[in-house]
RNA sequence: GUGAGAGUAGCUCAGUCGGUAGAGCAUCGGACUGUGGCUCCGACGGUCGCGGGUUCGAACCCCGUCUCUCACCCCA
């Protein structure tokens, strides 16, 4: 037998129901703010992500499927979408100066990591960018725009983390000082943190070593060290989100695995979902697009885990999304009924009413039970009977009643 | 990449001291040729993840390997 690949996983009915709803529901909210769908492709040139995730992330650096094509191009399947959405962008010269472009997508991403709990090698993110505006008032709509779409599946409690983790130009000063600061209790650390306070200081802040948070209450803030148009920014989103009741956190030592952020970062976390706890992440990126040969073009974005969003997903949606598929199944009793029955299939089915038709043969008994196997509430038979009388009998497989309805009212009946 | 646990029928699992494998559910058939879910009877179904070793003999012990689960790391 051929399985699916490790950290790979197939989704299947009636799950993929569930998924599909989520995928409706973040279509119909960011319709509502103004977002379009872009579709970027899953194979991009490597340097796109050693450019902009960054050459030191873990990322970039152990959890990429790059490989050489057979043009000898070195080639690798996306880790992360805003990259490419960034590129498509730049290389179709839709950022201007003067626009806003705003983007959703919903897509595959690959990173080659041991799968665990919320953790696939395939796994699946939704996401939006907003290209063209630095504005706090920016950030602030798109986290409305994310609790709008949090709440409608029925997430109650949730509040993002915030903080700022300030521009290029302030942040080595906070990094040093953070250094200066850390390096004192290296006598305490494990490796782990160790290599953090060598490569990347700031993930220090994130570690979960009790001996190494003990001392960080101490530790120099980021955002003390912010310049203050970026302090500025930071607090009149603070001020934005408390005006529109949205429910944040400030958390200063928050940090970002990706390089490319630049002033505001959040994510939300969720219970339920094990270690890997971010429901969603994200952050404002005002030099990426530059970066990738853009014109100056500020963004922010966020993307959703959706596999982590599926897996503690309020039940009433669930349920909803579960019970949404049950067509009515369409039973010709004998294979004389089903000339009958296909013509009146296309009847219902141009009516929009759902119709599974079943093959005749085994007897109305054996398409019944299998009717109600595959999730349908209602059935019509259809025999030879009804057939001279003009009539079908709909019976309703979950209160176990039927009724004889004649054809001319049927998709009446169905849809009553 | 590191650590721990697990892998037996389609699914959930049992399998004693090492003696050539079982249950429930599911599936299929029958009781029941125009009305399902309950009940009863029967059948199908396994290279015990894979490979090697120890042994007269391995699902069981040993080694390797793959996959899954959880954690580290990291992130969504």
């Amino acid at each position: 037998m051929i399985g699916s690949v490790k950290g790979t996983r197939d989704l299947l009915p009636p799950e993929t129901r569930v998924w599909g709803r989520v995928e409706e529901t973040a279509r119909e909210v960011f319709a509502l703010h103004g977002f379009e769908e872009v579709r970027t492709p899953v194979l991009e040139p490597t340097e796109l992500f050693v450019r902009t995730v960054g050459e030191a992330t873990d990322i970039v650096h152990k959890e990429m499927y790059t490989f050489v094509d057979r043009g000898g191009r070195s080639v690798t399947l996306r880790p992360e979408n805003t990259a490419g959405v960034a590129r498509a962008l730049v290389e179709h010269g839709l950022v201007q100066a003067a626009g806003v472009r705003k983007l959703w997508y919903a897509g595959p991403q690959f990173r080659y990591e041991r799968p665990q709990k919320g953790r696939y090698r395939e796994f699946r993110q939704i996401g939006a960018e907003v290209l063209g505006a630095a504005d706090a008032a920016t950030d602030a709509e798109l986290l409305v725009m994310l609790f709008d779409f949090l709440g409608r599946l029925g997430f109650t409690g949730l509040a993002v983390s915030l903080n700022s983790v300030g521009t290029q130009e302030c942040r080595p000063a906070f990094v040093e000082a953070l250094r200066a600061y850390l390096e004192p209790f290296a006598g305490r650390m494990g490796d782990d943190d160790l290599r953090r306070l060598k490569d990347n200081p700031l993930r220090v802040l994130d570690t979960k070593d009790p001996a190494v948070k003990e001392v960080l209450p101490g530790a120099p803030q980021m955002v003390d060290h912010l310049d203050p148009a970026s302090r500025a920014h930071h607090e009149e989103l603070l001020a934005l989100l408390s005006d529109a009741a949205i429910p944040f956190r400030i958390e200063p030592r928050l940090v970002r695995g990706l390089d490319y952020y630049t002033r505001t970062v959040f994510e939300v976390t969720a219970g339920g979902l094990g270690a890997q706890d971010a429901l969603l992440g994200g952050g404002r990126y005002d030099r990426l697009v530059s970066d990738l040969g853009g014109p100056r073009t500020p963004g922010i974005g966020f993307a959703i885990g959706e596999d982590r969003l599926v897996d503690v997903l309020p039940q009433a949606f669930r349920e909803e999304a579960l019970a949404s598929f049950a067509p009515v199944a369409l039973v010709a009793i004998e294979p004389a009924d089903r000339p009958s029955a296909l013509a009146l299939a296309r009847t219902l089915r141009a009516a929009g009413i759902s119709v599974d038709l079943d093959p005749a043969g085994k007897g109305p008994g054996a398409a019944l039970k299998a009717a109600g196997k595959r999730g349908c509430r209602r059935a019509v038979l259809l025999g030879q009977r009804e057939r001279e009388a003009g009539t079908a009998v709909v019976k309703d497989l979950v209160e176990r009643t039927q009724a004889e309805v004649p054809q001319a009212e049927l998709t009446a009946y169905l849809k009553g």
